[in-house]
DNA sequence: CTACGTGCAAAAATTTTGCTTACCG
DNA sequence: CGGTAAGCAAAATTTTTGCACGTAG
């Protein structure tokens, strides 16, 4: 019996050929990347994750493909305030929204069904077609109930920061 | 008779010694900026401004001091794309929102007296206290009644970027 | 075959910082 | 006065690019 090996597209990948882009190994590494993850990785994320996949990918690429794939529409950029760009993939009619816990980084995504077709609808109204949305959320988890606050923020570029 | 000669104090200069900062004369120029923009300047435009009022100002500084007043809580930062973080005074209780037009950069303000409370209900049923919010609309001028698209991108730093 | 993509390293652009001096409270 | 802020220039980061070469279609 022969095994499949591998051959399935990624459905980033599937987005990219669908929008004629040229499919190269490299973007099939980082489409297959995208496509498999589930947080919002920054540039270095990427091309850290794709290196292991592919070992003779650069970070240019990576550079050059995620806005290559931004433009097309196929990836949204978001600014969860670490200085550095994340990115996910573009879920047409069902976005997603975040919400992001000021004292350490994390991202809680959130949905709400209405919300885009409200938008949608604004967009429209002001004479827009709509192309594509942000909504974040910045808060503090709340239950004071034990220790003091913390000024936990080291004052420096933060490499790790979460989801 | 006798001038006042600038002696008000402008609105964000208020907050910044409500909030206990110790006002320089460069803080108060760049609360002054900051109080009479009303568009979304850059760090190098609120130089470019501060600079006219006051000659003895770094960049450095501006930096420093928009990264306070972030912290502060009294000014936001956006990113409409241009790859510089853009800024605006907050308006605590009267959010209003961003559309931009992604064909040309320029940014359209909008409001919905409904939204921040809903996002405030939001943040509150994930057990978090409302800090602040962002909402970007990326969209597409419509009424495509002449001519071709034109693929008008300069594709590199753009400084000069709309409103 | 040819236009487009990539690697590499250098360049550009943006933001942060170390250190000394200035000045608010 | 004492501690914080500012200036200046250098450093750190992040992102873009020029050029020679590789490759998808």
């Amino acid at each position: 019996m022969t095994l499949k090996v591998q051959a399935a597209e990624s459905r980033i990948e599937q987005l990219c050929i669908e929008h004629g882009l040229k499919m190269t190994g490299q973007r099939r590494v980082i489409a297959r990347v995208l496509s498999e993850a589930d947080d919002h990785p920054d540039v270095e994320e990427l091309y850290r994750r794709a290196l292991v996949l592919d070992s003779r990918i650069s970070v240019a690429t990576v550079y050059r493909t995620v806005r290559l794939l931004e433009e097309k529409g196929i990836l949204e950029r978001r600014d969860f305030g670490g200085g550095r760009a994340r990115y996910e993939a573009t879920e047409h009619g069902r976005h997603h929204y975040h919400l992001i816990d000021v004292d350490n980084g994390k991202v809680i995504e959130f949905e709400d069904p209405e919300h885009e077709a409200f938008m949608m609808k604004v967009a429209d109204r002001l004479g827009f077609e709509f192309v594509s949305m942000r909504l974040e959320l910045f808060g503090k988890k709340r239950q004071p109930a034990s220790k003091a606050p913390g000024k936990t923020t080291p004052r420096s570029r933060r490499k790790g920061d979460q989801t």
